[in-house]
DNA sequence: ATTTATATATAAAAATTGCATAGATTTTAT
DNA sequence: ATAAAATCTATGCAATTTTTATATATAAAT
C-alpha cells in the first residue's frame, strides 16, 4: 500500500476551545485546498526542524489567535497510515484553553468559532481530535481548576459553575458547587461586585497567577493544603 | 542550527515495566553503535509507513518479548531537536506493563531488568521518559487496577499491595488496602491457596479478563457499580 | 410589589483513616 | 515428639472527612 520511498510528515494541530455565548466552542479554520478542501479543520502546520513541538502548538496558536500564558498541552499523536488520504502525516494534537475575551481572530470567513456540540463536516480525523480534547479536559477539571482558564480574569462563581456545567455535561448543585468552589486552592475572593445589567450584584473572584510556560506534559495534581 | 532540507524521522519507544525481586524493573537494550554507543536504552525503532502507533509499539514490544494481552499505552511524545544529537528524530513513546513470568527476552547480555530506582547511564533523553512513564503509572492506579498487568494471573492480596507500593512509593495500610481491593469491580475471589514454602497459605485472587487491546487512548474510568 | 439572580446551613450518607488482635502454618528448641 | 516461637494471613470498629441532598432569605432592577 505504502511505497516505503515515501517518509513520514509531521505536524501539529490544536485543538483551541473556549467559552462563547454560553456554549463551549472550537475554533476551526475552512480549508482552501485539497485534500478536504472547503471542510472545517482544526488549526495546524508542519513542525520544523528548529522547533519542539510546544513550540510547534504555541506557535500554530499565535498564527491563528493573538494570546499569551495560555492553557496549551499535548493531547495525543494521531498516526493512522489513512489519516490523511494523499501522505503519511503523524499529528501531534494539543489542546488549549483560551479566554474568548483574549482573542482577536484575523476575522475572514475561513476562521471562525464552532460549538462542540455542533460540528460542521470536519477533515481528516479532526472530529476525533476534538472529542479525546473534550475527555482530556474533563479529566483535568476532575483534579484541578483549569476551567478558569476560560474565564475572563474577574468571573463570578456563577460563571465558573457554568464553565464546569458546560465542560462535564451535566448540571451542579449549586450550593455544593459553591461549597466545593470556595475551598478551591488559589481562588481569590475579591472586593467588587458585578455592576451590570442584571438583578442582584455578584461577587467576583480571581485566580493567583499560575506560571501556565511550566512543564504540562509532567502536569502536577495540586495536593489539598490544609 | 538546523538545514531544513534534513527531514524528521519518528521513532516509537516502549518503557516496559514489570515486578521483579519485589522491585519495580524496566527493559533495556544496550546501545551497539552511535550515538550513545554501550549506554542503556528502551526498546524503539522506526515507525514503518504501514503501520499505526499502536502497531508500532506492539511491534517494538514484540521484537524483545514474547508477550500477549498486555497493557499498553501512548505515553507522550518528545520532540526536542536536540534529543538526538545527529538527526532529528520525534518519538512517541508508550508504557508497557507485563508479568515478568509471562515475558522471554532474548537473553543476550544486551538486553535486560534495571531497577527504575537505580538506572544506568541512558541515552538520548529515555531518563525522562521512564521517569513519566512511572508518574503516569500512578496517575492510572488511582483511577482503576492496573497493577495486576503486573501480577501473575493468580495472586494473594499481599503481592498485590506489594504492588501498589512499588509503584506509588509508599507503604499502605494493610486492613484498608484489603477493604478497598476486596470492593474492586473484576476482582475475583478463588477457592485456592499458596500452598507455598512459607507460613500461612494465603488466598488466591485473579482478575476477571478484560480486553485490552480496545482503545488505550480513550481510557475510561471505571464507574463504581453499586 | 414583583421579578430575578445571589447567597447561605445543615443533616444524612458515604468514604477514608488509624489502629490491635487472633488464626494458620512452619521452624526451632527442648 | 511436643511445646514454644516465629511468621505471615486475616479481620472490625470508631473517628474523621468528604460528598450529597435539600429550602429559604437577601439584594437589586423593573
Amino acid at each position: 500500500m505504502f511505497n516505503e520511498t515515501k517518509t513520514h510528515e509531521i505536524t501539529v494541530d490544536v485543538v483551541i476551545l473556549t467559552i462563547k455565548n454560553n456554549s463551549l466552542q472550537v475554533l476551526l479554520v475552512k480549508r482552501t485546498n485539497e485534500p478536504f478542501n472547503g471542510k472545517w479543520a482544526i488549526p495546524g502546520g508542519y513542525v520544523r526542524l528548529s522547533e519542539n513541538l510546544d513550540e510547534a502548538a504555541l506557535r500554530v496558536l499565535k498564527e491563528k489567535t493573538a494570546v499569551d500564558n495560555i492553557y496549551l498541552e499535548q493531547l495525543y499523536t494521531f498516526g493512522d497510515p489513512l489519516r490523511h488520504p494523499n501522505a503519511r502525516v503523524i499529528t501531534c494534537a494539543y489542546f488549549a484553553l483560551v479566554r474568548s475575551e483574549d482573542i482577536k481572530i484575523v476575522s475572514t470567513p475561513e476562521i471562525g468559532w464552532h460549538k462542540v456540540s455542533d460540528l460542521p463536516a470536519l477533515a481528516f480525523d479532526h472530529k476525533e481530535i476534538i472529542q479525546y480534547s473534550m475527555k482530556r479536559t474533563r479529566e483535568r477539571l476532575e483534579i484541578c481548576p483549569v476551567a478558569y482558564q476560560l474565564l475572563s480574569e474577574k468571573f463570578t462563581l456563577t460563571e465558573m459553575q457554568k464553565a464546569y456545567e458546560l465542560i462535564m455535561g451535566k448540571k451542579l448543585d449549586k450550593r455544593n458547587f459553591r461549597k466545593k468552589a470556595l475551598s478551591t486552592d488559589g481562588l481569590i475572593e475579591l472586593e467588587e461586585y458585578t455592576k451590570s445589567s442584571s438583578k442582584r450584584p455578584a461577587r467576583l473572584y480571581t485566580f493567583e497567577n499560575i506560571e501556565l510556560n511550566s512543564k504540562r506534559a509532567h502536569f502536577i495534581k495540586k495536593e489539598k493544603v490544609k
